[in-house]
DNA sequence: AAAGACACCTGTCCGC
DNA sequence: TGCGGACAGGTGTCTT
């Protein structure tokens, strides 16, 4: 489910009633993600968040202790409660605030996981080795141009390495290559400079505008609220095969690369 | 080093 | 209505 603007999405939402706040308990009802949560995230216990980051898709709540890193998987949210509410369905974590207010968290898939770490948490094995944030510095056309030397693997496949760079999934790696003109097959290391510059304004420009309208919704994405995010209506390629392209008219294709869905105009992107 | 397949798990949708 | 199979927003791990 979850990309950058969705995870970005959650934590907007739910920075306000964690930072700066102590946490009174953590309810673990399920611990089987997609690793074991450990007793050691018992370790928040009474401690304040100093801050909720986001690195790539990972949610990093820093307290002095150590910091507790959550990703959301394919089909992870968290709402926030501010009153008891008994569990649904796969809503296997609480966090509860001192103040009452909890993050419930829900994960039918349970790809997503939970995690205490004592040190510094873009040292730790699952963050250390992530390229640069899509919105920050460190990325743009340069650097997609320098690392894609000698690189045979479809363009697509590129964009969506989290060592190339973080936050870019299925979703945003269609829609960026469309706006770009970019054919998703072509191999990353035979594209030029400049069409690599096309690509990074690309990808910051649809992470922005989808951060902005709350997020994709496809099924089942909702936001700290509850609310679903309206970028779907915003969607050029994906999850439109057979539509005509809203550039020249053409059907929208889907192959497949990597194992992933790949959609685009075979007329608009070379 | 890089590329590709596979695994993890549940829900939903489609065709028969 | 039921059932099997394909597919879904991610990513670590293993094999070529």
């Amino acid at each position: 489910m979850p990309e950058l603007p969705e995870v970005e999405t959650t934590r907007r939402g739910i920075a306000p009633y964690v930072e700066g706040r102590r946490v009174r308990t953590v309810v673990v009802r399920e611990p089987r993600l997609r690793w074991p949560v450990p007793a050691e995230l018992s370790q928040l216990h009474g401690q304040t968040v100093i801050s909720l980051e986001r690195r790539g898709k990972y949610l990093l709540f820093r307290t002095a202790a150590g910091a507790m890193i959550m990703h959301l998987g394919m089909s992870g949210s968290v709402r926030v409660l501010l009153s008891p509410q008994p569990p649904r369905r796969h809503e296997h974590v609480d966090i509860v605030m001192e103040d009452g207010a909890l993050l419930r968290y829900q994960d039918p898939r349970r790809f997503g996981c939970i995690l205490w770490t004592a040190g510094d948490p873009l040292r730790h094995p699952l963050l250390r080795d992530l390229g640069p944030e899509p919105l920050g510095p460190g990325f743009g056309g340069d650097h997609l141009h320098r690392l894609s030397r000698g690189r045979r693997s479809p363009v697509k496949t590129f964009l969506m390495d989290a060592q190339v760079v973080v936050g870019v999934g299925n979703i945003y790696a269609n829609e960026a290559l469309f706006r770009a003109g970019i054919l998703p097959s072509r191999p990353a290391g035979r594209i030029s400079r400049e069409r690599y510059q096309r690509l990074a304004a690309a990808v910051q420009e649809v992470l922005r505008a989808a951060i902005a309208a709350g997020g994709t919704t496809l099924r089942d994405f909702i936001d700290s609220d509850g609310k679903p995010g309206y970028f779907s209506q915003e969607l050029h390629v994906y999850g439109r095969a057979g539509e005509p392209c809203t550039g020249c008219g053409e059907p929208v294709r889907l192959s497949r690369l990597g194992q992933r869905a790949t959609y685009y105009c075979p007329r608009c992107q070379r």
